[in-house]
DNA sequence: AGATTGTTTTGAATCGTCTCAAAGACCGGC
DNA sequence: GCCGGTCTTTGAGACGATTCAAAACAATCT
């Protein structure tokens, strides 16, 4: 194998090893005829400092992971972009894992990270409950939730999903809709459960005459999104909800293909509100009115509080950081016609 | 810190360091007796295996970096889901990598990965000619380019990009379009270069009276067709393409949205054609016509491509594997009615 | 020349785990 | 009580980089 080590490019440059790893790490402390003694070393071995051992003695790594519950879902994307800026300037590498919203997926994650003994973990756990978050941060491996409050023990950065759920709720039946329905993913994970609050709470401050029918689906797929919007289409049209919350923006895309499939107009038969305001809800069919969350916020947001945490590590005060989001109204919600 | 050795572990058992790694490792050799007693320590405090010890003894991760030119492209999203199955088995972890189509950021995640002595990378490269890439195989890092051929120095999964050109330029050249957009990224990206190749070379094959007009943008972002799009409409409407084939769907979507804001009907006024075939073409504004790869199986491939030179370091021998795009007719580019 | 101070360089110890030759335990048979 | 043969367990090196006390060297002043 090509791999030289620091031994090797001490003994060409014939000085000791202890002066070679000076030169990589504090290299104004060595003289300049040997510096540059070592640098034609390094080069002329094509040398390349082996982190692993590096960190093994250190002990502290420079990688933060980045687990979030869908890699293809466009929001991830940019809460990821968001954390790469900060990273960067520490000059700490951010490793992108997919859960996939499989328990058994992120937990594989979560042991190999913290067996890589990783600098921090940035979550949007499937289950934020779960004690194998606080168990990590206990064993010395900080945790900060994205997208989901933390109860206290650890930080956090989300975006108040009831009130999001609220605000289409009310948008929804503002413009006249009395039977709404609401198409979820499963209620274990905390981002839909809050919307579907959100929404409910929406309904029930409007009164009687107002209903919500949820659908919960076992995923937040497009698949997904597509099969509820079958099976709302294919109700008799008295009983059918007249517009539809959908959990994010993945679900709606699919709903409203679903509407197009089965000849239902958006939004005269169907109006529909999504959740994330990604960047391909505005290009849709119809384009789609969605709750809109600082996406490239709350990765940057949430990895400022990594490495503060890492960095006062004693004196560290749990923060919980909560963005208020807001709602963009688009063609797939406008007023209905006949009131 | 709460992390614990393997040797307090040993104490707590009241047995060597080596039978715990024993236990660890192999299990079936150690007395059932011992055995409990060392998963009872184990449990007790709490112990968690240090990856970074064992990889630097053992002198081989179980990480694979996946180096994507955009995490925001559900292209990429995909071909990374592909990859994780193959990688599970072998219970080796896949990071992901984005470089942005930046060269800069590429080699600082190389640079990273190397250092981390990572089993290997998959990279979609920013430029597979880059000398870097040839370097990392050299000095033990194996590589395999994704959606990008490799000369034969290494391994490779691509998809004829010339020959995805190629047909969506015959297909629109059928439907009787004479003068054709190319909505390009960079032409340092090969995929770029190859499709634009190939729609050039179904262009001139039809001869006089087709031509190309070749739009290359900095990027391939939705807002970069977007941006391209608006320039087209502003053209007049006689020297205006009335086709365009965009370099990739979120490019392509991206136009599209900019046809609609700017009043153009789509296919009627532009036909479009895009490239990946991704979920969210089907559900766009107006379906969208795309040339179709086979993104899960190229991430697969990739990854035992990978996966296969590790194992048999001695004899292997490079290979590059091709698949066949094809076009899937939507309606962003049904037949023209005025012919 | 010797003492003093400051600058460079050295090299042994260390991080946590794995490996493997060797030692130990145990058993049945004589 | 000893022998040969299995099973188990042990513990002393690696692996490659960092650290830091101490040694070596250089420059300046008496």
């Amino acid at each position: 194998m090509g791999t030289r080590s620091i031994k090797e490019v001490a003994e060409l440059a014939r000085v000791s090893v202890g002066t070679v790893s000076n030169v990589l790490n504090r290299p104004e402390i060595v003289s300049p005829a040997t510096r540059e003694r070592v640098f034609q070393a390094i080069r002329e071995l094509g040398f390349v400092r082996n982190e692993v051992a590096r960190h093994l003695r250190v002990g502290r790594s420079r990688t933060v992971g980045l687990v979030v519950l869908d890699v293809s879902n466009p929001f991830f994307a940019d809460v990821a972009q968001g954390a790469e800026g900060p990273a960067d300037e520490h000059d700490t590498m951010v490793v992108l894992c997919n859960s996939g919203a499989d328990p058994v997926r992120e937990r594989r994650h979560l042991d190999q990270l913290e067996q890589q003994r990783v600098l921090g973990i940035l979550i949007t756990p499937v289950d934020a409950a779960s004690p194998r978050l606080t168990e990590l941060a206990a064993r010395g491996t900080p945790v900060v939730l994205v997208d989901s409050a933390a109860s206290g023990a650890q930080c956090s950065v989300a975006v108040d999903d009831r009130l999001g759920g609220r605000i289409a709720g009310e948008h929804l039946i503002e413009r006249g809709h009395r039977r709404i329905a609401f198409i979820g993913g499963p209620p274990s994970i905390k981002q839909v459960a809050d919307r579907h609050a959100g929404v409910m709470s929406a309904v029930e401050a409007a009164g009687d005459g107002v209903e919500l029918v949820a659908c919960a689906m076992p995923t937040l797929s497009f698949d997904t999104g597509r099969r509820a919007g079958e099976r709302l289409a294919a109700m008799p049209p008295g009983e059918r909800p007249t517009a539809a919350f959908c959990a994010n923006d993945v679900v709606a895309l699919g709903f409203l293909q679903a509407m197009a499939a089965r000849g239902l107009r958006v939004p005269a038969d169907m109006a529909i509100v999504g959740y994330d305001d990604i960047e391909f809800a505005a290009a849709a069919a119809v384009p789609l009115s969605s709750v809109r969350q600082p996406r490239e916020l709350l990765g940057r947001t949430a990895i400022e509080l990594l490495l503060e945490e890492v960095t006062e590590s004693e004196r560290h005060r749990h923060r919980q950081v909560i963005f208020q989001p807001d709602l963009v109204v688009r063609a797939s919600s406008e007023p209905r016609r006949g009131g």
